[in-house]
Parts: structure tokens; C-alpha cells; sequence
DNA sequence: GTCAGTGCAAACGGTTTGCATGTTT
DNA sequence: AAACATGCAAACCGTTTGCACTGAC
């Protein structure tokens, strides 16, 4: 597993070896992707996108992060019922989203590692730390003192 | 805090308390949560109370089940962007659905006490262990060997 | 009798899909 | 030229809302 994140053009060289074509799109979402280097949602994504190329349509974003998905280039995660945040792989990590700024963070893969054994011995379930977000309050917005 | 999980006729009392009025929908939507002792989506709510009574609407399950969760009867989880799941509080307890057989699961409160604290510690975070699922496979559903 | 609670249907936000057109190879 | 990718608009799912009506108090 890598521990750094992709830049713009390993991602595009890995979908090229892949034999997936290489567009305007594409090279415009991997650019969004690489510039802001944190957890963004589709629309962010789109919104970023659109300053460049104006017309390209969110189900445009939205194929392309699930194409970069597929090949292993781009992550998604759920927190709560809000939309999903998309970033690049690198860093090997979980998530936690605040309840209230909706901001995620990322927290380090070691403070997953005993919870997850734990957890796998006493209930047999097997964590897949990537895929759901924690829910909580960031330092920031501590409810009550 | 309550360790044990409420009864129809606490949780109609106690809607009572707070000068809610008592109806046939809110009767039927408390006895489908207590028949079932596990975590329900609102569709299956609604499915099981429309079997006695066709007529009752989805929306007026989501309004029972926000009033419900407004007075500290029942709380939701989610998991992944799939529909949220509803249970009667009782058993103080953390979440995780697999990713499979969508079964949610509860886990054990004590799991999560030192991964919560080490979280906090480490990033200032502090979790809100009912509020999403945690995602990953269930016992019998392990991926590859 | 009053008002909270309801049914219905329409709107919503996030996401996916069908199809005709455009672009990469 | 052929295949794949895109834009648009419409559909989708889970959930929420506006409104006129009903039924609990």
C-alpha cells in the first residue's frame, strides 16, 4: 500500500494502462482531486470542476469518481445521511465527520488497529475502516462544556 | 441510563408525559419496534404496521419515529448510504453493518470505551458511537478466505 | 370544539440511468 | 471509423413538507 498521495499524473497514467480513455473530464476531476488535498463531496468536486470547463454535468463527476474507484485511484465514505466525500488514495486512514461543521477528518490507521481486533474477537465482524465515516464533535464544536 | 429495552406500554406513557396524544398509527408503529427486537429501516416499520392497518402512510411513520427519537425513545443509525435503521432505546451499544447481508449488529459499549478515548486523545474528536455504523463483514459473510 | 396528528401528493437532495451526440483512439 | 465518454433530462430512492381533513382530547 502506497502511504503518499497519487499526483494528477499517476492517477491519469494508471487509468491509461487501463486502457480508459483519457478526456477533458477526467483530467479536470484528477486536477480537483490533487488541488484540494482533504475530503470533498461530489458537488464540490463538480463546483471546482466548473471554473474550468463550465459544462461539464455532475452525472459527467460522478461516472469518473466511480471509474477512479473501480481501479483503486479514489475512495469514497458516508457520514450520516449527508452526501458522500470523495479523495484520492494515499495515507492509509478512517474517517471521522463532525456532526456539526460536517468537516472530515482523518484519523490515523494505528487508532483503528486494536479496536478493530477487538472487535473481530468479540463479535466476529471484520472492519472495513474506509467505507463509513465516525459520527462525533470535532475540537472545534464540543457540545456543552 | 435505561440497560434494558423499553416496553409498548412505557413508551405510549411515556409519550403521554409529554402531552402527546396517543393514536392508532403511533400505537402500531410502537408495537412493530418492540415486536422486533432489532434494527428496522422505516420501510420495514411501515410494512409490518400497514399489514394491521393499510392505511397508515410512510410519512407518518418518519413523523412517529422523529417524535419518538425527539423524547429519547428510539434512536436511528446509519450505514453506508443505504436507509437509515430505527430502534427502541434500551441496551447502551455501538453499530455495524456489513457490507454483505446489510444486517446491522449491535456492538458492545465497552468495545468502543478505549478506542473512543485514544480518539479523543489523539485528535480531539469525540465520538458519537450510535449515530453511524460501523461498516465492514459480518461473521458469515468474510471476504476470501 | 379545538388542535395536534394524519393521508395524500408533490418536492426534496444525492445519485444513477437512457439516449442521442461528441471525442479519443 | 469504431468505441467509448459525455451532456442533458428524466428517473431513482429515501426522506421531508404543504395542505386540507380527521380524530384525540
Amino acid at each position: 500500500m502506497s502511504q503518499r498521495t497519487l499526483t494528477a499524473n499517476e492517477v491519469l497514467a494508471a487509468l491509461r494502462e487501463e486502457g480508459r480513455r483519457i478526456t477533458q473530464p477526467k483530467r479536470a476531476v484528477v486536477a480537483a482531486l490533487v488541488a484540494v488535498d482533504s475530503h470533498q463531496t461530489a458537488e464540490m468536486i463538480t463546483a471546482a470542476v466548473q471554473q474550468h470547463a463550465p459544462d461539464v454535468s455532475p452525472s459527467t463527476v460522478y461516472r469518473i469518481l466511480e471509474e477512479l474507484e473501480e481501479y483503486g485511484l479514489v475512495e469514497h465514505t458516508h457520514a450520516g445521511h449527508s452526501a458522500a466525500v470523495y479523495h484520492l488514495v494515499g495515507r492509509e486512514h478512517g474517517h471521522a465527520t463532525c456532526e456539526q461543521c460536517h468537516v472530515t477528518f482523518e484519523v490515523p490507521s494505528e487508532l483503528f488497529d486494536r479496536f478493530s481486533r477487538d472487535l473481530r474477537l468479540a463479535t466476529g465482524f471484520t472492519l472495513d475502516r474506509h467505507h463509513v465515516s465516525l459520527s462525533g464533535f470535532c475540537e472545534d464544536c464540543q457540545p456543552l462544556g
